[in-house]
RNA sequence: GGGCGGUUAGCUCAGUUGGUUAGAGCGUUGCGUUGACAUCGCAAAGGCCGUAGGUUCGAGUCCUAUACCGCCCACCA
């Protein structure tokens, strides 16, 4: 068979999609303990992860490729480490973002939603899902998601809009769900309530309008009064001052007239008025103000609505029927200002209530709408945390979750939209009975009329994808699924979201299933860009996913959001360390290349038993402790860190020194090359398998071809009994065993090799040795003669030294004349470099070396001299003293050198 | 008004049981076509770890205060 050769560089382009199908028609996805499959082991702890369902509405950005780069690490790693895994995929309806977007194309094309009807409104919606849909699941195929497709689901499926039918039927009969008139938040732009949460407030710069609220006893006398929207003047229905005023205490009781209606309402006593603040007397609009509203409900004042659904004035407003709010705004203050009304305008920043998703003003409005009763739910949420059922990661987010949880507010649920769940309440128009039920009734249970009619609202987006994590299992059915996988594993997610869903899922979950949805709940940062900057389309800095995948490669962009990022911290994006991912993955493809070309030229079998050089010693040392590192930090969740690490090993450690070492070792032929190649497989082996995580495509690829050599060769795994697995992506994590006893020895002892190469090196680039010039090289390493000696070939191969030139000894009768010489722990290094040795720029090359060491000797003395050498464990102590006892070597013999020159 | 996060090399950031000369990538400066890799290699420069106290034998790491930047929550007309 002819030996298989690899391109020179990673091409991405022709490796992802190819891989990506083999893997999901190799049915890998799926978790490999299956309910509903034969032979299925209940015992088996699953791991289980819901996807964040994207909304149909758009295409992919950074923040999908983050949770799914992270998600899909986790569900890799526990599938590697051999846990039936499963990761259920979906898309979430997003009733106002889709419907919204879809009105928005319909008015392109000169079409409104009510001219077009209910029904065909839909249908066109279900076109739009249908199309926008498929592709965003695409694109998340091209992050490499190894999510179980079969199972994938939609929040309007038919089984979840069961599902959420069930959910509001229960909370209904438990008189969780009530409907009535609230003043709630609306939004004109969308016609629609929307909750407290789809509410963004901005500081904008506004003004306090300052005015005179007229006594109604035609005294002339007047209470000053200042607001920031003049027009609910229109709607006040008292005047309010504090009861210990003393400028106001005279008016309370009597009455005012409101400017332009003429409207006879009352001055009223709250300590809820700030004397303080502007004028110290407040105008009450208890139809179209929080505060306001709280008021009217304690002093039972009526409540005026002055606006209609698309916040023109009403009737209630008089002569400014029919004007829009802002427009009423400025014709009310002018004619106040004629009637000599107006007192001033000053200047003020106000924090304007703005809706998430329109960007419009919300107003306030009493309005009739569906409420969750959310405070028992609320308390058994924060019940599941506190006890340590959920835990948060990063824990500072507790916090946050108990403030929110402890001061929640009843949760308006119904919605003025017709893209999603339908309220499932009937009105009986004979009799008037409200009928919640779970199937379309056909009669009234009271009267047993006919004439019912379906609830017009649908139900908050967020109601549905509260059920998410049980509602994709099959639930309310008891399916083999909901049995064995829920509750699922973590909950992985933005942290910006934590109070939209995660907060609503832990309330729903403990509700419905009497268990909180998932044990870990963790948190991503935002993506901002490379200036730490919110990316938005506005500033025009938006980093598109996939373009980045296209130029630079989907591990590049993988690795790059894993490895850069903190739990719960923001992390900045630049193309400048996608790029330079691309170039570790191209790193990672080329030492697999050497490897394989070292499996194809070394023998096939040894003759006798392993005999390991220090340097492979060294590597199978460092890699176990990687390995030990990478468990540590994957069980705390600290995958950016077991990143960077697996990163550092491979080419700081395996590419940079053992791969060079390994072509000498492979050089020496024999026994020598057999065990360098093993040595070689077996480290690039767990490399891949670690890597793979992170970095799925490139590792897959390589391993396959890795495998095929290995196998057609006779070469094992990473771990010798474990065979060559089919595929990457189901191959078995390194296992990790507790640090043995010679692995520091070794790593001590390669070190020091690795100090004498780079002082030779440095020597070797200052004195500006030509790069291809083998120079001659002695050495004194004392009683470390033996394992120097071991190291010639190394040394000479990697310090550019000519082997036959190279002299290791333990002690030298006289020193070398005209050398460049040089100390490193404790080891004498002289290199005879005639011609090139200045020996006064020598003197003080060495001066700067002996007084670097003796401040060193000095610093050590003092501290073991110290409380440090009683109270400090005897490990650290001693390895102090090891070091002193080196500087001390070191010194003494910097000094011989000197008097040498 | 409350809460949280950040402040470490020119830039972007790591650094989680406190261990004693602080790390990476990019950038900068030299040098380099040694058959894995120029998407690379070798070497170098560059850091009172925001400031002030404290705990400790020992603090970038723990505690307190403080400054600046950012975020979240909250009903100030």
């Amino acid at each position: 068979m002819a030996e298989e050769t690899l391109a020179k560089a990673y091409d991405f382009r022709s490796t992802e999609q190819r891989l990506y199908k083999m893997w999901e028609q190799s049915g890998y996805f799926k978790p490999a303990n299956d309910p509903r499959k034969p032979g299925f082991d209940p015992s088996k702890k699953p791991f289980v992860i819901s996807i964040p369902p994207p909304n149909v509405t758009g295409e992919l950005h950074l923040g999908h490729a983050m949770f799914v780069s992270m998600e899909d690490l986790m569900i890799r790693y526990n599938r590697m480490k051999g846990v039936p895994t499963l990761w259920v995929p979906g898309t979430d309806h997003a009733g106002i973002a889709t419907q919204m977007l879809v009105e928005r194309k319909l008015a392109d094309e000169g079409v409104k939603r009510e001219e077009l009807g209910r029904e065909e409104f839909l249908n066109r919606t279900w076109e739009w899902k249908d199309f926008y849909a498929g592709r965003i699941t695409q694109q998340i195929r091209r992050l490499g998601a190894s999510c179980d497709w079969t199972r994938e689901r939609f929040t309007l499926d038919d089984g979840l809009s069961k599902a959420v039918r069930e959910a509001f039927v229960r909370l209904y009969e438990k008189g969780l769900i009530y409907r009535g008139p609230r003043l709630i938040n609306w939004s004109p732009l969308l016609k629609t309530a929307v909750s407290d949460l789809e509410v963004e407030y901005s500081e904008e710069a506004g003004k306090l309008y300052y005015f005179k609220y007229m006594l109604a006893d035609k005294s002339g006398d007047f209470i000053p009064v200042a607001t920031t929207r003049p027009e609910t003047i229109l709607g006040d229905t008292a005047v309010a001052v504090h009861p210990e005023d003393e400028r106001y205490q005279k008016y309370i009781g009597k009455e005012v007239v409101v400017p332009m209606l003429n409207r006879i309402i009352p001055v009223i006593a709250d300590e809820y008025v700030d004397r303080k603040f502007a004028t110290g007397a407040v105008k009450i609009t208890p139809a179209h103000d929080p505060n306001d509203y709280a008021i009217g409900e304690k002093h039972h004042l009526p409540m005026i609505s002055i606006m209609d659904e698309s916040a023109h004035i009403n009737a209630n407003g008089g002569p400014y029927a029919g004007m829009d709010r802002f427009d009423a705004r400025e014709k009310l203050w002018a004619d106040m200002k004629a009637a000599g009304l107006v007192i001033k305008e000053t200047p003020h920043t106000l924090s304007v209530p703005r809706s998430q998703r329109g960007g419009e003003i919300v107003e306030p409005m009493i309005s009739t709408q569906w409420f969750v009763k959310i405070q028992p739910l609320a308390e058994k949420a924060l019940e599941a945390v506190k006890s340590g059922e959920t835990k948060i990661v990063p824990e500072r987010f507790t916090k946050v979750y108990y403030n929110w949880m402890e001061n929640i507010r009843d949760w308006t649920i119904s919605r003025q939209l017709w893209w999603g769940h339908r309220i499932p309440v009937w009105y009986c128009e004979d009799c008037g009975e409200m009928i919640a039920a779970r199937e379309d009734p056909t009669e009234c249970p009271k009267c047993k009329g006919s004439r019912l009619h379906q609830d017009e609202d649908v139900l908050d987006t967020w109601f549905s994808s509260g059920l998410w994590p049980f509602s994709t299992l099959g639930w309310p059915e008891e399916t083999p699924e909901y049995r064995y996988f829920y509750p699922t594993s973590v909950l992985e997610t933005a942290a910006d979201i934590l109070f939209f869903w995660v907060a609503r899922m832990m309330m729903f979950g403990i509700e419905f299933t009497g268990k909180p949805p998932f044990h870990t709940i963790y948190l991503h940062g935002l993506i901002l860009d490379e200036n730490g900057q919110k990316m938005s389309k506005t500033k025009g800095n938006v980093v598109d996913p996939l373009p980045v995948m296209d130029e630079l490669g989907t591990d590049a962009l993988r690795f790059t959001l894993l490895v850069g990022s903190t739990p719960g911290q923001n992390s900045n994006l630049s193309l400048k360390k996608v790029e330079a991912n691309r170039n570790f993955a191209n790193k990672i493809w080329n030492a697999g290349r050497f490897v394989l070309s070292a499996l194809n030229q070394a023998p096939q079998t040894a003759s006798g038993k392993p005999e390991w050089t220090l340097a492979d010693s060294w590597i199978w040392a460092k890699l176990n402790a990687l390995i030990r590192d990478t468990d540590r930090l994957f069980t705390n969740y600290q995958f950016g860190e077991a990143g960077r690490q697996i990163y550092e090993f491979f080419w700081g450690d395996f590419a940079d020194w053992y791969l060079e070492i390994a072509k000498v070792q492979l050089a020496e032929g024999g026994d020598r090359a057999y065990f360098t190649a093993q040595t070689l497989v077996r480290v690039m082996d767990a490399c891949l398998r670690l890597l793979h995580p992170f970095t799925p495509f490139v590792t897959e690829e390589l391993w396959q071809a890795l495998k095929r050599t290995a196998m057609e060769k006779g070469f094992s795994t990473y771990a010798a009994h474990q065979p060559w697995e089919d595929a990457l992506i189901i191959a078995r994590w390194p296992e990790s065993g507790p640090a043995e006893g010679w692995e520091d020895g070794k790593i001590g002892e390669f070190n020091q090799v690795q100090e004498i190469v780079r002082t030779i090196r440095n020597i070797r680039s200052e004195k500006k040795v030509q790069p291809g010039r083998k120079i001659a090289a002695i050495l004194t390493a004392g009683d470390k003669v033996d394992l120097i000696n071991a190291q010639a070939k190394v040394i000479a191969a990697l310090a550019g030294i000519d082997p036959g030139a190279l002299s290791i000894e333990s002690t030298l009768e006289k020193a070398p004349e005209n050398a460049i010489s040089a100390v490193v722990s404790g080891i004498e290094i002289f290199l005879p470099l005639s011609g090139m040795v200045d020996s006064s720029e020598e003197k003080e090359r060495l001066n700067r070396e002996l007084q670097d060491v003796r401040s060193q000797i000095e610093r050590l003395e003092k501290l073991l001299s110290s409380d440090f050498a009683n109270k400090a464990p005897a490990q650290v102590v001693e390895k102090e003293r090891q070091k002193l006892q080196t500087f001390k070597e070191t010194a003494e013999k910097l000094t011989s050198q000197l008097t040498n020159l």
